[in-house]
DNA sequence: GAAATTCTGGCCTGTCAAGTCCAGAATCTG
DNA sequence: CAGATTCTGGACTTGACAGGCCAGAATTTC
């Protein structure tokens, strides 16, 4: 037993299970309200691993599910998004972003992780910043696609608009946990894209 | 002593001090992270009193927050925007808006009450959405006054508009307590101004 | 001045949940 | 097979915090 963690394969894989079974009971309760008893039955698992996996408890377990949330959100963002060169793209894009709501009815990993921002959990928060962060790089690099490809205007400034396309997502799934309604999400969505389309080539 | 409550003036002072004081640390601290011990400390009264106004316990003490928060902003923002009819009175609205939070440093009663939302109690979540459609309307009755003095074209969707850029001000205070920073809220109110300005008559 | 209320302040209880500990079983790996 | 790890499951400790209880003091109100 070295200083460091050595996990095997097989160890690294329950880990992540477990992680993943967090991240679920997570978006259904909340960050606040998840309970270290509710994982571990979730994820069919001895309390005993619960504490090996996370010597640090349940603010180390939080820290995961962050960056876990963080990387699903960003590898379907990032997919959608790098190489968009078309208005349909974009379209499709909105559509697939309020599709998601709409099913999942505002269970949403982002927002249930945004609750949790009072504690005593500074990482938390910058794996969040980080996340705003890329996903606005993801947009940024979709618009320069669409003036690469001559249907947006270069005068458009691609870093900032995407920054206020983040914005007006993150206040829509907010106004979806408060109200219970995509509406508005969908209304800023579609905002979005007309301002886009607004600075059209 | 009958059924329902009946306080004197001096009862009702008392009550509306101890709410005030919660608001406080509510604001300062988070919902979640409130502890009645605290308030009881800032308010300066008893642990009995407490309890005598607030019978139900915390879960009624963080609705009568939610509703003075709710009483503080929209008083506020229905004061600026009522009968908003010249640009430089949007400016100054933005500005105040912004300036709020630059002095505040992030410390928000809707962000501290946002994040509470998980728990069992559907009546903040009520006055919450109260405040956001309220709100909206203020915004909308303010885009309407510059369509009466015909500085906005009639053709733009006032409560449209409104429910968007009272979502964009959500996102950027969201970000800005994930952040830190008040940058995208900055980018987002002055897109909105420029979204109004945009439809200039 | 009598009745009700407002208020103090401490003490006590209950609950919930995090985290520890341990003895032993199963599984993997060289 | 030997030695490490993975894993079970339960019992236990600890701490935080909500909330109740009570005896009595101050204040208001009629």
């Amino acid at each position: 037993m070295s200083g460091e963690r050595e996990l095997t394969a097989k160890g690294l894989a329950t880990r992540e299970r477990i992680v993943e079974y967090a991240a679920a009971v997570t978006r259904e309760r909340g960050a606040a309200n998840t309970r270290m008893e509710c994982v571990r039955v979730a994820a069919n698992v001895s309390n005993s691993q619960l504490f090996h996996y996370f010597p640090q408890g349940k603010a180390e377990m939080m820290i995961a599910v962050a960056r876990y949330e963080s990387r699903t959100i960003l590898a379907d963002q990032d997919a959608r998004l790098r190489t968009t060169r078309t208005w349909r793209a974009w379209d499709e894009w909105a559509e697939a972003l309020l599709g998601h709501y709409d099913e999942n009815g505002s269970r949403c990993g982002l927002a249930a992780l945004l609750g949790q921002l009072d504690q005593d959990a500074p990482e938390i928060r910058e794996v969040l910043a980080g996340l705003l962060e890329s996903w606005e790089q993801a947009i940024a690099a979709g618009i320069r696609s669409m003036q690469s490809a001559r249907k947006i205007s270069p005068d458009l400034d691609a870093d900032t608009t995407a920054g206020t396309i983040v914005t007006g997502i993150l206040g829509g799934i907010v106004q979806m946990t408060v109200t219970g309604s995509t509406n508005r999400l969908r209304a800023t969505v579609r905002a979005s894209i007309a301002t886009l389309k607004a600075a059209r080539q």
